[in-house]
DNA sequence: TCTGGGGTCCTAGGACCC
DNA sequence: TCTGGGGTCCTAGGACCC
């Protein structure tokens, strides 16, 4: 017996939870964003195949994704029925008796002993299929890293399975975004340093990486080239260090009087979330996106950790009193950050 | 490509102390 | 009075992920 890990990942869950529900939008481009309007402020949350091959995507702008796919069928994104879909999925995962961290709505990774990953992988997927209806594809791998990436092979309904033996060869002649934790700012700086695939990322010396990345991030990034993580699986319940409510305004805010109201009301969305969760905030930090698109926070320490509402409205006006308020505003957020627990 | 909302983690740099 | 250097703590910003 040996230990595996397998990553499980939905496909186009959103998309695919919405079409479940309205199964005449079965093979029809569907884009699920913002509050359904593609003429308003927000991007598209996920899309299906059939947008996908417009070039709709993930994170575009919904303006840009009706350009792209006129036809497509637009859809509010509906979180609560995605949680409940999000939770079937995740208790029929959970019936296999692995050990199963969960990632957000649509992912988990599974740790278990088997001389037969594959065998595990189509059980899984014959589970998630049976209790909700929905594809998952399934990457196996000898740690976290190499089975996050191996679903990507895997796509769609697939299984794939990725291990040291194999590394070099299918991801080695990758672009280095193609790594767990590399996007497009780090490739880019990567490329500057004439390093372009994950098989010259690997050949790096950290120490000059560290000189560039810093001490921490930049052997980290040469041992993910290499495809080594040795971070465990933990079936360990998630405890979140922050909450936080943010909008954008579908119209800018220029009255700084409205921009006080606003954080007003968000901090008191805010303070009631906490008190539902009843742990103690030892900071509160607001967050100012101006015109055009320049974000700036500032935080302000409670001098004592409170799950009091009108302690943290108060917090949220004083680290608001720390910012220019001389230009239009087109986002506001405000974040409570727990305070330490032993 | 006029760019969401909810998170996490790392780094640089300033404040402060010895 | 001016100066060096190191350690620690905190904050803001940036990058990334789903």
């Amino acid at each position: 017996m040996t230990g595996w890990v397998l990553h499980v990942d939905l496909d186009q869950f959103v998309a695919a939870v919405e079409v479940l529900r309205r199964p005449e939008l079965h093979g029809r481009p569907v884009v699920v964003g913002g509050d359904g309007d593609p003429a308003k402020r927000g991007v598209v949350s996920t899309a299906s195949y059939e947008a996908r091959a417009y070039g709709v995507h993930s994170g575009q702008p919904l303006r840009v994704a009706a350009r792209k796919c006129p036809d497509a069928v637009f859809l509010p994104v509906d979180f609560a029925a995605y949680e409940q879909a999000s939770a079937l999925v995740m208790s029929a995962v959970r019936e296999t008796g692995a050990v199963v961290e969960v990632l957000g709505w649509d992912e988990a990774f599974l740790a278990l002993d088997t001389d037969d990953p594959e065998a595990a992988a189509r059980d899984v997927q014959r589970r998630v299929r049976t209790a909700t209806g929905l594809d998952c594809t399934v990457g196996i791998g000898d740690n976290r890293l190499r089975a996050k990436l191996a679903t990507g092979f895997g796509k769609p309904a697939g299984v794939f399975r990725l291990t040291r033996s194999n590394w070099a060869e299918v991801v080695g002649g990758r672009p280095t975004d193609a790594l767990w934790g590399v996007g497009a700012k780090t490739a880019k700086r990567l490329a500057a340093h004439g390093l372009h695939t994950v098989a010259e990322l690997a050949a790096a010396d950290p120490q000059e990486l560290a000189a560039a990345f810093g001490p921490a991030t930049g052997p980290w990034l040469v041992r993910l080239a290499h495809g080594e993580d040795d971070t465990p699986v933990t079936g360990a319940p998630y405890v979140a260090r922050s909450l936080s409510k943010e909008t954008t305004f579908q119209t800018d805010l220029d009255d700084w009087a409205d921009v006080r109201r606003e954080v007003l009301a968000l901090a008191a969305q805010v303070a009631d979330a906490v008190v539902a969760q009843d742990r103690a905030v030892g900071r509160v930090v607001v967050k100012v996106r101006y015109v055009p698109f320049t974000t700036r926070t500032h935080g302000h320490r409670l001098d004592a950790p409170t799950t009091d509402p009108a302690t943290v409205e108060r917090a949220a006006l004083a680290a608001l009193a720390e910012f220019g308020q001389d230009r239009a505003v087109r986002l506001l957020g405000v974040r409570a950050e727990f305070a330490a627990t032993e």
